[in-house]
DNA sequence: TCTGGGGTCCTAGGACCC
DNA sequence: TCTGGGGTCCTAGGACCC
């Protein structure tokens, strides 16, 4: 809140390409050639290296439009491996926490750190230690920056790319005015195609501008509360609260096919797979649901008429059972389903949540047997993989399953047998 | 031929209540 | 001609994030 009169100082951290250096990792060969991770079912490119970069590849295109750049350079392609990415950013994330006391782990690569305790000149040599230590415990390249809020923090992470460099400061006055002088609105944290193209019919161009805005009553009129607060964080008021995200509000799976699908049975398989790994990851973080809802769609970039129909129902008592919510799914896909459409995603959303403990009593539908039973199912597959015990709704052919899933089934094991060797 | 997946927060407007 | 006012809760949809 603005009870505070001293300023913050915050630091973001940020893991450089990260998908791209969890891949180089371990092939050192790769450092310093370019290498792209495409996102599931090989889509579009999620991470590139500099390098890649360099030769003209862009951030979410689809890897089809830009296969002749990717020979002509001998770009690296690599199909994303979650499992190596999430055990690498626990590495680093833990390195953070047990490094300084106040952190937020923002993404699966970015973490704000409040260092509003530091004394004043000590911030230059935190930071390079901070970056430092990380580099060399985890083997991941790291950059920083630092402001007196998190929107500063990583506008001064932005520039600091831009510019080469491996972190950059906007504590001082100057300095931040000059880079928020060059830094477009649509750069701001916060600030998307939606909002900027708003702001620029204000006559605002940058965030300086944006930052020196006078007319409060039109900022809240057309970007609201967020707007203010971005304003706010923007002069150096830090005041976007981000808390540790324990707890998920809402759950969900959703996948795209590695073909067409046109029966009812093949979606049915998936939806039932994809509620298995919400069901996991809803017992995972100790909740129950009762909100259920179903996802059908076909390929929206295909000529023809768009088919996208969604379904959802609240169950009259709060579960985490894998073969109830099965059941759920299986009937709402046969009522969604309709003939002759070639359908090309599905997704399962779980939602209005709750603590389990907090609804133990009222888990009368679900007998102690059935709890046990998911705690099992849970232990081996994560012992041995996820998907190595599942109902037999999920289907034994599962033909629609994503392209990359089939291709990197050997290399995955490979993989993580790695992992444990330099885990602890 | 081929175009990701998983989240959060805010707001406006309707339903309902006194 | 008259048709209150204000609070709360819920939901759908929009915007954004990585």
């Amino acid at each position: 809140m603005s009870s505070t009169s001293k300023l913050e100082r915050w630091a973001i951290l940020d893991c450089n390409s990260f998908y791209c250096s969890c891949e180089r990792l371990f092939r050192p060969h790769l450092r310093d050639k370019p290498i792209v991770v495409l996102s599931n079912n090989d889509g579009c490119i999620i991470s590139l290296s500099k390098e890649a970069k360099a030769v003209g590849l862009k951030m979410g295109e689809p890897i089809f439009e830009v296969r002749t750049l990717i020979r002509r350079h001998r770009v690296q392609v690599f199909s994303s491996h979650y499992l190596l990415y999430g055990n690498l950013s626990r590495r680093v994330m833990g390195l953070l926490d047990q490094l300084n006391p106040d952190v937020i782990q923002y993404s699966i690569d970015e973490a704000f750190i409040n260092f509003s305790h530091l004394p004043l000149g000590a911030e230059a040599p935190w930071a390079l230690e901070l970056r430092e230590r990380v580099t060399r415990e985890t083997g991941i390249p790291v950059s920083l920056g630092v402001g007196h809020s998190k929107t500063l923090a990583k506008i001064a992470n932005k520039e600091a790319k831009k510019l080469g460099l491996k972190s950059l400061s906007l504590t001082e006055p100057q300095v931040c005015e000059a880079v928020l002088k060059r830094t477009p609105l649509e750069e701001v944290w916060g600030i998307g195609p939606g909002l900027s193209v708003r702001l620029k019919a204000l006559g605002m161009q940058s965030a300086w501008d944006f930052s020196q805005f006078e007319n409060t009553t039109l900022i809240r009129k057309h970007l609201g509360i967020v707007g203010e607060r971005m304003q706010a964080e923007l002069r150096g008021r830090s005041c976007i609260e981000l808390g540790e995200i324990e707890t998920r509000k809402m759950i969900s799976s959703t996948r795209s096919f590695g073909k067409k699908v046109y029966s009812c049975r093949e979606l049915q398989e998936a939806v039932a797979t994809y509620v298995g790994f919400a069901a996991e990851k809803l017992r995972k973080q100790g909740s129950v649901t009762r909100g259920v809802s179903v996802m059908l769609r076909s390929n929206p970039f295909d000529d023809g008429p768009y088919h996208r129909r969604e379904d959802q129902r609240i169950l009259p008592f709060y579960t985490d059972d894998t073969l109830l919510l099965t059941r759920t799914v299986t009937e709402m896909v046969a009522q969604l389903f309709k003939e002759g459409i070639g359908y090309k995603k599905a997704g399962v959303f779980l939602f209005d949540l709750a603590d389990k403990g907090a609804y133990q009593l009222d888990l009368f539908h679900q007998t102690s047997e059935d709890s046990k039973l998911m705690g099992v199912l849970d232990k081996i597959n994560e012992r041995w993989g996820r998907g190595t015990i599942k109902t037999a709704a999920c289907g034994t052919l599962q033909d629609w399953r994503m392209l990359c899933e089939k291709k990197s089934s050997k290399t995955q094991t490979s993989w993580s047998d790695l992992v444990e060797v330099g885990a602890d």
